[in-house]
DNA sequence: TTGTAGGCGTTATCAG
DNA sequence: CTGATAACGCCTACAA
């Protein structure tokens, strides 16, 4: 079923077929509803490949996101939901490569055999090279997330550096003295994500400002591996009295090793964090902390892709977002005394 | 950069660097040596709209999944990165189609504009729209979950009637008399999603055969949705002593209502249910549960899509799974009395 | 208002 | 072993 075949039933030329169908040159009223009423009829739609051959375009972008083996946290299904969604409403395909591990063959075709239009790169880290192919290959793509001289690329980003610091002096103005940081794993953090080394710079300056003393754990993201670690954290330093995390997903566990010691959020024990809205409220109790707006960012990693896709001369552009805490009831004043 | 230019650059005809490259025809090593220098130096990658439109074929999946609005569950992502992770392996790109909604144009796009080879469809209703369209269209296309009449489709499903019942069964087998089913949220219920009433039917079965007392409910797919259905269901029935759920995601809340009650898991109050094993695990306490496979079925789901792009004519084949309950502490014989 | 013709980048058929 | 050439289905000047 291609155009020829709907030109030929309705009597006209191919070509006039394809301006009913654009609009781009106007057409009878009477032909233009004598082809809509054959393609109606067969169900007609033009092939994807021809128009994406001829266009130079193929209305779809890529979105690489973690590899699939290791499971995304909430706030990364967020993004991926709100890219997709985004991308919907702009009329854009997504197409889906998981990225690292074994899977290079997958981020090759998708970057370089023209299979997008542009891509939207999750999880970035402080050296990426990700991005330095893409930058090579002359793609247009957004970062969710940013390297670490993110000057000459497009991006949206969480401000985890100010976020961290901010519930550290958070805590502090409740009196704690000995808080940690509860970074991601360890191996995320050492391959030089972002967040996490951001986060850690947040967390030493805010600690210094304020004359605290402060450690730092990465953490496995499950609440299995929250509640080891937060367990070893109470064994190793029984003056802790407050946390503060980017590990959403570890924050169950950390509840549960605090109950098993008897510690009560948030008469004894503090928590504060950066998630996403949806987890920290549906934990128990509802964790304080920056609620990372997920669909806007997304959306606006679209927007920009758009932009760069029109127009690849265009300035880079940024978006860096620091919301602000929400106050759940998982920080109180300090314990007087442990 | 095309492969004329290659051809050009290399001194040969283009159809010398097309069988080089796809070696479907002898090419002399020292050709094929100069013509694979020429392209690793510039780059180059055959480019996939040109090869689409010759070869008829996409060499990409799509998956159709449930609108982004709505939260996927840990079950459901699980699916998704299973089937991305088999098709990145399949050297198969993956099309992600939100279906339902707002998002009908993405579906439209996807599977009857030739931009895809096949579709997995996720989250199959009895009656679902998408599969007569899928059918009509003529498009390859394997279902993870099947409609009312599954005969004439290709899917791999969970086996949710049998596993409530043997939730059931394994409850009454511990004394339980009086025992809730919490189902996923209504309106996906209402709207015919398959295991939910799969689940009540074998739960309906399982209970007359044992002659118990059964209480059926619907319940928001999420923590605080699950406490608030259970807080209902205690002060309503406080006979009951026991719930079999297939509402991964509402498990927190139960637990939480129950301690609010006063309940002990699984001292005073049983529960038993179908999840992912990462969910059943991360949970506190662990659930007792039918770990469902989502790496297999989905693996599975794109073997079968590939068979029926490879050979549409070829019949249909299904996969239904009933995996055994993984006892983890979450049920007990019932209390003597309340 | 409509038709003709050329080309997007590949692969495959037919010659050599 | 290699070259020329004709499609694949669509869009869009250029003509009429």
């Amino acid at each position: 079923m291609n155009i020829g075949e709907i030109a030929r039933r309705a009597g006209v030329s191919r070509s006039t077929v394809s301006y009913a169908l654009t609009g781009r040159r106007p057409v009878s009223e009477a032909t233009r509803r004598r082809i809509q009423a054959i393609i109606d009829e067969l169900g007609y739609r033009p092939n994807a490949a021809a128009r994406a051959l001829k266009e130079g375009r193929t209305r779809t972008i890529g979105l690489v996101v973690p590899p699939a083996g290791r499971r995304l946290t909430d706030l990364q299904l967020g993004f991926v939901a709100s890219v997709v969604d985004a991308a919907a409403r702009a009329d854009l395909d997504v197409l889906l490569s998981p990225s690292g591990g074994e899977h290079e063959r997958s981020f090759e075709r998708v970057v370089t055999g023209r299979r997008v239009d542009g891509v939207i790169v999750m999880e970035i880290r402080l050296e990426d090279d990700r991005v330095t192919r893409l930058r090579h290959g002359g793609l247009p793509f957004v970062g969710i997330g940013r390297t670490a001289d993110p000057g000459d690329m497009s991006w949206v980003d969480v401000d985890y550096d100010t976020l961290i610091a901010r519930c550290v002096h958070h805590l502090a103005d409740l009196g704690h003295r000995h808080v940690a940081l509860v970074n991601r794993n360890a191996d995320l953090v050492a391959a030089g994500y972002g967040p996490g080394h951001r986060a850690q710079e947040g967390f030493a300056r805010a600690v210094a400002e304020r004359g605290l003393h402060g450690t730092q754990v990465c953490c496995g993201d499950d609440a299995r591996s929250g509640q080891a670690c937060a367990g070893r954290l109470l064994a190793e330093r029984p003056e802790l009295t407050a946390i503060a995390t980017i590990n959403e997903a570890a924050v169950a566990g950390m509840y549960h090793a605090l109950s098993l010691a008897g510690l009560a959020v948030p008469g004894d024990f503090s928590i504060a964090g950066v998630a996403a809205r949806h987890w920290a409220e549906s934990l128990h109790p509802p964790l304080t902390a920056a609620d990372v707006p997920a669909d806007e960012l997304g959306a606006q990693a679209v927007e920009l892709l758009i932009q760069r896709i029109a127009d690849p001369a265009t300035p880079h552009r940024h978006l860096l977002v620091a919301p602000p805490i929400s106050l759940r009831g998982t920080t109180a004043p300090a314990p007087s005394r442990r």
